[in-house]
RNA sequence: GCCCGCUUGGCGGAAUGGUAGACGCAACGGACUUAAAAUCCGUUUCUGGGAAACCGGAGUGCCGGUUCGAGUCCGGCAGCGGGCACCA
């Protein structure tokens, strides 16, 4: 028996797909328009099973709403820019852009391999000027309204990658990529005003519906809204105020000190002449911020001396100390401290012995015995007491009370803290789109003239030093200023790579236009209405391409603000890790598994199984996409990725799960050229009256076609594809009869259609086989008569106090009486009922009859 | 600490409040074969009785509740995973 030879009959079907240009895509306002996008790749070298997972499940729904009707945009790129090139650069002397430019060769290869319904002709790399310069332009303009500033700030500063990161990009206190503790330093940068979208960014979440909950909630945290207020401490012999934020202005009765954080320009201020406040501060400077260092570092605080005056009471007097722990980046860099009703004031307060005046009284405690000990009381159930004008409010009612009272005496306003702090864009490397600003001694910073755009990239640079090569150029930073025409230097930080893949797909919409966007194209294509990617962007990409949208649509670049209208992030795959004696990482085909499942390397050492980890080089635990091709075909491997777990779950990529889908391909196969019965001719109608048998064949073929266009609709394909594969097993056992090679036909071609998106090249080549002429590709969706799907007879479960006793055939929709009459007549019911008469039936329609006794 | 999510056979996983374990993987037994591969058939939640056909009992992390009926809904607990966190 032939085997289905996966590689000729898939290189068959590419070309004949490439030939007649049928991905290829144009707006059409005439047509409902459907835009699915996967997350573009950063063209890291080769690809892996475990890139493919979310490529796949992009192109089973781009060719299922293709066979829908609708105009389909599925496009595909590479975001181009970024480190790994430039580490490339130092290790082997290769360029940076040769080094990227020959991986996204290899890799449009492998995707190409993979049969994915991409529109080629749309392909973007964002390392092209052609791409890039619309960003600097974009820049230009958010400076021109205001969204992109420069200022000097503590920024995170990656020891390795000798850059600048955002905060985004800082996981638990180390680099995102280098996992190098994150430093603080004090730089100049650009940055983009996410803040000023705070707001509008947290309300929206609301109206993505399509996005899983999960996402909506860490964009919520992340932006983290806090409403509170403003209060301006007014300082004993001084002019100034002190202004802190707090979210509990309702326990300002409670106040015990004022503190501020070491880098607070107060704190600046005062340790100028204060020699042991220097020393606190420089020592609270050279402490990390690592989480580690954070979780043990004692609360420590310096009594600078100063008093602040409570806003609330005549002469009471606080005092003001820097703390540790009292961040600048957050609310105004200081507080009030409210020990009874804080935990970390509360520790604060018993080591420098400052006084502990609870304000909020627990329900149901006594006003005269309630004291705070060891625990703050953090609730805010509650009644206000020991607190003048607030006595007796709840908790709610005195924060307004309070807040009134301080905007009566101009000692402070409502106002919300958010999280969110603007988004750093400066990187100090060279494999970047550079920043289109001019530094000049006369005129400061002065902006690239539009009509010199784009700043491009010069291709002579050296990697022989550390640091950023663009500063090191010997020639590329020198220009002369726009304005005064005198020497002037180049900004030589290029932007965050993740400033390109914040717009790169509207650019898809229009990738060779002049301008960024062609109008009636992103009109006409935008929100995207299918994303898919890995959950790890919850907090990076997705919500800088959320800003970045509303930033182009203040500055009159698209008319919607929102880039992803439905979202579905997808599980990661995962594989066995092995570890030789030695303690090195080995790849899965350097390991011989044995029978009782014990592993040996090359030269028979006993080899150590780990846990099974996500794919990655650094585990060395990858399957290459080529050897997985090469062997099974790309439409085994997207079977396996798609059948063997749902979706959004993570997926064990192994041997036997391969082989098993390998198996079912050549079973399909072998049952459309090898058929049971005779099959009809194409096109012959089923007859009306069918062997019962094969009536219920019949009934099950629409059902399925049913339920796996409703699984496709609510991605969850691994449930499609079983029940496809019931439908294989139940044809497989067809018996002929009467009207069997047409039914047998029609189930065939349902088979083979809803299988189309998840095996194209199989689709075409068994869809030939039935109906030749026609691609499958251009075929529509399979529809099915609900009246044929519809059983003619039922299995009713027969239960006696809710336990099963036995099952009855019934015709559909037969009447109740005749449900409890067959129900009680089975002999283990009458067992079961022990001869006494049942009290109740519950009968639901077709599906139970439960008797109560 | 706060906020999410998850917990079903040996494994991945199915089940609009209505027959728990579909579909697959693995394992075991068998057929075909000189043999292997491939393929095909069968068994496989646990457990009691039985030579067998078969007859029973228990079972979806744990405890409780609602319901004629709970994997599914509600309350509590545990474990695992994730996000946020000196955030005032």
């Amino acid at each position: 028996m032939a085997r289905y030879n996966a590689k000729e009959t898939e290189e068959k079907w590419q070309a004949t797909w490439r030939e007649r240009g049928v991905f290829h895509v144009e707006a059409d306002p005439a047509r409902p328009k459907y835009y699915v996008l996967e997350m573009f790749p950063y063209p890291s070298g080769k690809l892996h099973v475990g890139h493919v997972r979310n490529y796949t499940m992009g192109d089973v729904v781009a060719r299922y709403k293709r066979a829908q009707g609708f105009n389909v945009l599925h496009p595909m790129g590479w975001d181009a820019f970024g480190l790994p090139a430039e580490n490339a650069a130092i290790a082997s002397k290769v360029h940076p852009k040769d080094w990227t430019l020959q991986n996204i060769g290899v890799m449009r290869e492998q995707l190409k391999r993979m049969g994915l319904s991409y529109d080629w002709r749309r392909e973007i790399a964002t390392c092209h000027p052609e791409y890039y310069k619309h960003e600097q332009k974009m820049f230009l303009d958010f400076l021109a309204a205001g969204l992109a500033y420069r200022k000097e700030s503590w920024v995170n500063w990656d020891p390795v990658e000798h850059s600048v990161l955002a905060n985004e990009q800082v996981i638990d206190g180390r680099g995102w990529r280098s996992g190098a503790p994150v430093e603080k330093r004090l730089l100049s940068q650009w940055f983009l005003k996410i803040t000023e979208y705070a707001d509008d960014l947290l309300d929206a979440l609301s109206t993505l519906e399509r996005w899983p909950e999960r996402v909506r909630v860490m964009q919520e945290n992340w932006i983290g809204k806090s409403e509170g207020a403003r209060v301006f401490f007014r300082l004993k012999g001084r002019s100034d105020t002190l202004e802190v934020f707090t979210t509990r202005p309702d326990t300002l009765f409670g106040a015990a000190f004022c503190a501020i954080a070491p880098n607070h320009p107060l704190a600046a201020e005062l340790a100028a002449q204060n020699k042991p406040l220097a020393d606190f501060v420089a020592e609270c400077n050279r402490m990390g911020t690592s989480e580690a260092v954070l979780e043990t570092a004692e609360k420590r605080g310096f009594d600078t001396g100063l008093k602040a005056l409570h806003p609330f009471l005549q002469g009471w007097e606080l005092p003001v100390y820097v703390a540790n722990f009292v961040l600048m980046e957050y609310g105004a860099g200081a507080i009030f401290g409210c020990p009874a009703h804080d935990q970390r004031d509360l520790d604060f307060a018993r080591k420098y012995k400052l006084p502990v005046k609870p304000v909020v009284l627990p329900p149901d405690a006594d006003p005269k015995s309630f004291t705070v000990a060891n625990e703050a009381y953090t609730e805010t159930s509650g009644t206000i007491f020991n607190s003048e004008f607030l006595n007796g409010l709840d908790v709610a009612a005195a924060k307004r009370a309070a807040s009134d009272r301080l905007m009566q005496l101009k000692s402070g306003e409502r106002t919300i803290a958010y999280r969110l702090r603007d988004w750093g864009i400066s990187r100090q490397r060279y494999w970047g789109c550079p920043i289109p600003v001019i530094h000049c001694s006369k005129c400061g910073i002065v902006p690239v003239p539009q009509a010199q755009l784009p700043v491009t990239l010069p291709e002579d640079v050296s990697f022989d030093q550390p640091g950023n090569p663009l500063a090191h150029h010997p020639t590329w930073k020198h220009t002369t200023c726009p304005q005064c025409g005198g020497k002037a230097e180049r900004e030589t930080d290029t932007f965050d790579t993740f400033f390109e893949s914040s717009w790169y797909f509207a650019r898809f919409c229009s990738p060779r236009a002049p301008t960024a966007f062609k109008s009636n194209e992103v009109d006409y294509w935008l929100a995207v209405d299918q994303y898919i990617g890995g959950i790890e962007h919850a907090v990076l990409h997705l919500l800088y391409s959320r800003f970045f949208t509303r930033a182009l649509k203040q500055c009159g670049y698209l008319g919607v603000k929102e880039p992803f209208a439905g979202l579905f992030t997808q599980g990661m795959v995962c594989h066995e890790t092995y570890k030789s004696a030695e303690g090195e990482w080995l790849f899965p085909e350097e390991v011989t598994k044995a029978q009782d499942n014990s592993a040996l390397d090359a030269k028979g050492r006993p080899v150590t199984i780990g846990r099974i980890e996500k794919m990655s080089k650094s585990h060395k635990n990858l399957v290459g996409l080529d050897a997985i091709v090469d062997a099974y075909g790309a439409d085994t491997a997207r079977l396996y990725l798609l059948s063997d777990s749902p979706p959004e779950r993570d997926l064990e990529w192994t041997d036997a799960g391969i082989e098993g889908a390998w198996r079912y391909v050549n079973r399909l196969h072998r049952l459309v050229t090898e058929p049971p019965v005779k099959l009809a001719a194409a096109g012959a109608r089923v007859p009306e009256q069918l062997p019962a048998a094969l009536a219920a064949l019949r009934g099950a073929i629409h059902r399925t076609i049913r339920d796996v266009t409703d699984d496709l609709e609510k991605f969850r394909f691994n449930r499609g594809v079983a029940r496809i594969r019931e439908l294989t097993n139940a044809l497989e056992a067809i018996e002929d009869d009467a009207g069997a090679g047409t039914v047998l036909r029609e189930g065939l071609e349902a088979a083979v259609r809803l299988l189309g998106p998840m095996m194209p090249h199989l689709g075409e080549e068994l869809w030939h086989e039935l109906r030749p002429g026609n691609l499958l590709a251009d075929e529509q969706w399979p529809r099915f008569d609900p009246a044929l799907a519809a059983e003619e007879t039922v299995t009713m479960a027969v239960q006696v106090n809710g336990k099963l006793r036995g099952t009855v055939e019934l015709p559909r929709n037969a009447a109740e009486d005749a449900a409890k009459a067959a129900a009680l007549a089975l002999p283990t019911v009458a067992k079961a009922l022990a001869g006494k008469a049942p009290r109740k039936t519950i009968i639901v329609p077709n599906r139970i009859v439960n008797v109560v006794v």
